[in-house]
DNA sequence: TGCATTCATTGTAATATTGCAATTAAACAA
DNA sequence: TTGTTTAATTGCAATATTACAATGAATGCA
């Protein structure tokens, strides 16, 4: 079908796996980690730092921006992006969760 | 294209995309809470707990094992599975890595 | 106004993903 | 051996994702 059954999942099992889908393309690992390192830049610098094309990069941003992990601001002609920093804290403290379920994890089995 | 553009991304990007991907659909992340939770399980019991088909269940354990983060054995006619923490761990260590990009990050611009 | 720059949007092609019915394979039990 | 149980595999339909050319929208500049 190509389509998730969501209705049969808790909403936390559903918010992990939207958040994980994210990172799920090395392009939009990419776009966070530079946008990280410059602390802000223009759609044109990602698309050069990157090398897709400029309506792939900004499909790209469309999805981080609608998640709510980075935002950006029209300067003129250009569109500055950077992370946003209290969504991704948010973001980090679910995935947290669901990594760290391991803490309390007897041993392996088979 | 459907296709992503790997070669021109790092290793380490394109890992991180791999894992998190791993993690980008409900079932997965429901059989892994699972796990988790009963520390080992058969197969039939994923596909009673979650409420999907057999095969599609199957399909996402077969996922997980090629990635290494669950490993099974045959009992009898039943198939155990378990989270292999070894990888588990390695896993963690790399995504934390990528969540923890902000611990020396200034703040937003924009 | 007219033109250039920058980015978003639209449309489309190629590929991937999801889900399941049907089937197969393997192990056990009688 | 025959039947049962369990899980993997196959095949297929529906949908999603990725990538980009072409186009459009908005701003700034001459």
């Amino acid at each position: 079908m190509g389509l998730a059954k969501t209705e049969i999942f808790s909403d936390e099992q559903n918010e992990i796996a939207v958040f994980a889908k994210a990172f799920g393309h090395p392009a939009r690992v990419a776009i966070l980690q530079h946008l990280f390192k410059v602390n802000a830049c223009v759609c044109g610098d990602l698309v050069d730092e990157i090398g897709l094309a400029q309506p792939t990069i900004s499909q790209h941003l469309k999805e981080l921006k609608y998640l709510g992990l980075i935002k950006g601001s029209v300067e003129g002609t250009s569109v500055c992006y950077c992370v946003d920093s209290e969504n991704w804290a948010k973001m980090k403290a679910i995935m947290k969760t669901f990594f760290d379920q391991d803490i309390s994890f007897q041993e392996d089995c088979c």
